[in-house]
RNA sequence: UGCCUCGUAGCCAAGUGGUAAGGCAUCAGACUUUGACUCUGACAUUCCGAUGGUUCGAGUCCAUCCGAGGCAG
């Protein structure tokens, strides 16, 4: 009997996957991680649950707990704290001094769910590893989930592709739904618990307030782009993303108002109203970092510029071994450095690379960084 | 000092005698394994700078005061 090590996550997505890899006569082994201490990691201001008696985490163990026991299958527990800091967490707070907008969930991907948990798994002795990720393995390929809502290949593009050998995506075919009918009609203990959401492993969090345990605010200026005028303060560019309206602080126009650009070095925040939404726009981007899943490096592909995205038709120029022009004749909205460009062909996702440059006419955005 | 204009919620701003539009911001919720974006809802009912007055009725008219700005000097 082959046996599959799971990873557990107190979801209800990885109970299901358990409860049908079970099905389908796997030896099947459950493994939690926990890879986040609030005390330890000096998660203080901002977190909602500090100071009561069972921290999420927690709660989601004894979920996990629970499920395993009424699927029979034993449950193990690994901690990746220190790993998670240095490998997911230092990259995250770096590219944020940098102005960047970085996605720790990829890189919590690539470097502990499909890198450490792997290891930890055949120390178990297993034959192949599983997760919830909506997403699936045909040959060598790896596909969109078929529940177009909540596909996650978004999320595991930066993982090395032969890291994906001996991998199973247990409810990559199924819809949402289904997954809750089949907990329901199970009567697993996480069938009706809401969906996680917020940083893998962190979870949700006043994001501003949560930065700063890690980065001093830098208070500076707001300009607005078109006329370059001083209209607000902004409270370290750390706390703003591309793209984002909300919080930034300004009032009294007639508009709203998107960050649309900063500058480190000056330490200044851009702001575009939405009656001069070209300044939001780009046609090509540099993405670095590149990691390519399948084989096939293709001229044309879809590429994604973030989570639950839309696909953008593009055309790829390779500049060298880890840099790409990603041409998108159509004009992109917000597209943000530090996010990751994930490349599709059809179904299938080619890999991915992080957002370095933003462009359009064939120049740098002036006022992106 | 004289004349003129203006003073409406955190900000901008409609309203010119009949019982307080709208936008921005904010807050809450939905959505969401990244900070969004988007959507839904709430948001001046002791009140329209203050105090008096005219009127059946005033943010809207009158008077005085306070405050902001402009023109004249």
């Amino acid at each position: 009997m082959e046996t599959v090590v799971i990873g557990m996550s107190g979801g209800v997505d990885s109970s299901v996957a358990a409860y049908l890899l079970k099905k389908e006569g796997y030896n099947v082994i459950g493994l939690f991680m926990r890879n986040w201490d609030a005390a330890l990691n000096n998660d203080i201001e901002g977190n909602p649950t500090f100071d009561q008696n069972i921290c999420p985490q927690e709660q989601d163990y004894n979920d996990a707990l629970e499920v395993c026991k009424q699927l029979d299958i034993p449950l193990h527990r690994v901690d990746f704290i220190k790993e998670y800091w240095d490998d997911v967490f230092t990259y995250f707070l770096e590219e944020l001094k940098l102005g960047r907008t970085p996605n720790p969930d990829l890189m919590c991907n690539k470097y502990i769910k499909f890198d450490l948990f792997i290891k930890e798994a055949k120390k178990l002795g297993a034959d192949y590893i599983a997760t919830g990720h909506y997403a699936r393995r045909v040959g060598n390929k790896l596909l969109r989930g078929l529940d177009n809502n909540k596909d996650q290949t978004y999320f595991l593009a930066q993982v090395n592709a032969q890291n994906f050998k001996n991998v199973l995506f247990p409810i990559g075919e199924l819809q949402k739904e289904d997954v809750r009918k089949i907990a329901d009609e199970l009567h697993l203990e996480t069938a009706h618990k809401k969906d996680s959401t917020g940083i893998c492993f962190i979870g949700e969090r006043n994001y501003q307030k949560f930065i700063h345990n890690y980065l001093k605010p830098n208070p500076g200026d707001i300009i607005d782009v078109k006329t370059k005028k001083v209209i607000g303060k902004h409270n370290g560019l750390m706390n703003y993303t591309i793209g984002q309206r909300r919080n930034v602080g300004i009032s009294g126009n007639l508009n709203r108002h998107y960050v649309c650009g900063k500058n480190v070095k000056d330490n200044v925040l851009y702001v575009a109203f939405s009656d001069t939404p070209e300044y939001l726009l780009s046609d090509e981007c540099i993405i670095s970092n590149i990691n390519f899943i399948s084989s096939v490096h293709p001229t044309f592909a879809l590429a994604k510029f973030r989570y639950r995205g839309e696909d953008h038709p593009v055309e790829l120029e390779y500049i060298d071994d880890d840099h790409i022009r990603v041409k998108y004749k159509g004009l992109a909205k917000a597209v943000t450095p530090g996010q990751a460009c994930v490349l599709y062909l059809g179904e299938e996702c080619i890999g991915s690379g992080i957002i370095d440059k933003v462009r359009k006419n064939n120049e740098d955005l002036w006022y992106l960084n």
